[in-house]
DNA sequence: CAATGTCGTGGTAGCGCTACCATCTATCTC
DNA sequence: GAGATAGATGGTAGCGCTACCACGACATTG
């Protein structure tokens, strides 16, 4: 007779413990921590006293290794200090946070290439659902998506084709708006400052160059842009470098508000006036937009909605219930303030 | 002759499959993979090829489950949104990204009770090492953090207790160095102003009292604190109830940064000079406040190294060197700046 | 040169759970 | 009342991997 391995666990009661101890067999107890209806009342109640008793927690590997699913979310995110997505993440946590999902983050450093590598972290592990943000995947992750067997929402931008669902906004429509509003506004002669500059600063580029080309105002030189990622230190760099290329700039709209908030602080130190002199637009409307002084005119971008209801589809999805429209488009909001309002 | 479970893996190559093709037994692969130094070049390279040619990627979960660990960081912050947390984070996935651990990241919403409810998921995983912010666990949490059977840093902060390990700085000497640089800049009526006041905010304001105590300027009316979260438009708020309470306020120590910017731009919108009428000092540091118009004098925080090194330290301490000295103190600096030069 | 150690390799037996199928009882149908 | 159906429960056999132990080959020691 050989000695089992001894608890090699650690002595964590089993199910087994929980099955014997009230008088069923193991996969009942299971079943009646999974499917509870499918139990009967009896026996629920006596397997749930001996569960207290023995404190037993089902081991979450096993799970997974029996059922081929583990129960967690892989989330793929750019940057985690960009608070744009820091409220995405905010939005899924709430709305995970009263099951028992986990959630396995990632940080692709908006790299195509890290994002490969962590989706082949991610897929073998079998995870419930993947949140990944952005439209532009790369071939070798768009197949890892589609093979992954599990729900896959892309969040943040909408497009045509998706992998699976998709729930965001259009920025090429965000920046068009935000121009036009500039444009209406009087101002002419409106930069366009971004930094970093992904593939969603470059559809917001895009709405930009559309309006303006509409008015008549447009002119490459207007455009100032660096792959460097964003801060607000470079706003105010890229501002400088803005005032110094074009003469009679009137107004600059922002790839986001960090940048927005450099040009700002620029405008103080400086003494130009804002709105007078310089128009000031910004993108995604973080909360201190609002308290800026002057306070900032930006586009209202729904990320915190985006996280929940990308969690939302999931576990719908999981649950079978796949909705009709996979493409949700949750749109933004122009929030018109003293920056703008010449 | 029953026929097996017709991979319901779903036909992915297993450690099986390989070790036939390379002719060799299944544990031999395994070590291949997890110890190559223990294996001879010859079979190495032969299984080398067998992995390659069938694109076997080994299961995680089976993984866990035979090994009793899983590959896996557990992460728990009080805030997503807050960018201080953020840049931990950051530290802890760049220190993290060459290896093959995942992350796995809870959020406390600082609150004990999720705490506990997140270290209960994360403990049954048996995770390869834990992370927390703070030092102020609830008995049950800390229990749980001793019993988890892995290397836990403690970050954020330092005490004379830790479960096993610690990586931070004393919140309470930085309030303390804050204050203590208002004072010598000539500032009198100095009023702290703060939100969330979790336990690091308390200790920056026990920080403040001390100093203001030593220098015989203490008054507890000078002290406006709310638990609400943390945000600029909060600064606003609390930074306009402290003037209207306090005569001939002539200085803050903001909490922390979101709140010194909202004090800020309260002044400007307000036409209060800074920092002749009022002297502003914020906390952390964010990149921001050198930019801003005038810059804020603030406390830098070592965020992102703390990061670093708590995954430095737990890694260290899973192959089994655990350092000599268990609490590391990254300390802070002092940024005098443009808000506090009278 | 026997005794001892070390290295490389493999077989076996689980890790703790769930999928699958079988069984049994109670209820329903005509 | 025989047969069919549905619901509740259990046994068995894995899921894919690694811990443990065994074993043979070779080197080392006095």
């Amino acid at each position: 007779m050989t000695k089992p391995r001894s608890r090699r666990g650690g002595g964590r009661p089993t199910i087994a413990d929980v099955a014997r101890k009230a008088g069923v067999g193991a996969i009942t107890v299971s079943r009646a921590l999974r499917e509870p209806g499918r139990v009967s009342e009896d026996l629920r109640r006596q397997i749930q006293a001996a569960v207290d008793e023995l404190g037993y927690v089902p081991d979450p590997n096993a799970r997974a290794l029996a059922s081929a699913r583990a129960e967690v979310f892989g989330v793929l995110v750019p940057s985690l200090t960009n608070s744009v997505f820091a409220e995405v993440l905010r939005g899924i946590y709430d709305s995970l946070s009263d099951s028992s999902y986990r959630i396995q983050l990632g940080n692709t450093h908006y790299s195509g290439l890290e994002e490969e590598r962590l989706l082949q972290v991610f897929g073998p592990q079998r995870p419930a659902a993947l949140i990944v943000a952005g439209i532009d995947q790369t071939p070798t992750s768009r197949r890892l998506l589609e093979t992954a067997g599990c729900p896959v929402v892309q969040v943040m931008e909408t497009g045509p084709d998706p992998v699976d669902m998709m729930v965001g906004f259009s920025h090429f429509d965000g920046g068009k708006a935000a121009t036009e509003h500039m444009i209406e506004m009087g101002y002419r002669r409106i930069g366009f400052i971004g930094a970093r500059m992904d593939p969603r600063s470059q559809r917001r580029l895009a709405g930009y160059r559309a309006a303006m080309e509409a008015a008549g105002l447009f002119d490459a030189r207007l455009i100032t842009t660096t792959p460097v990622p964003s801060s607000v230190t470079l706003g105010r760099e890229l501002f400088r470098d803005a005032l110094a290329k074009v003469a009679m700039l009137d107004g600059v709209f922002c790839n986001n508000d960090d940048i927005a908030l450099g040009v700002l602080f620029e405008c103080h130190r400086a003494s130009i006036a804002v709105p007078k002199t310089i128009g000031i637009t910004g993108f995604n409307d973080l909360d201190m937009m609002e308290v800026a002084f002057p306070s900032v005119t930006s586009i209202r971008t729904p990320r915190y909605e985006i996280g929940r209801l990308s969690v939302a589809m999931a576990l719908a999805a999981i649950a079978g219930k796949r909705p009709q429209e996979p493409v949700v488009d949750l749109g933004f909001e122009l929030k018109r303030r003293e920056s703008t309002a010449r």
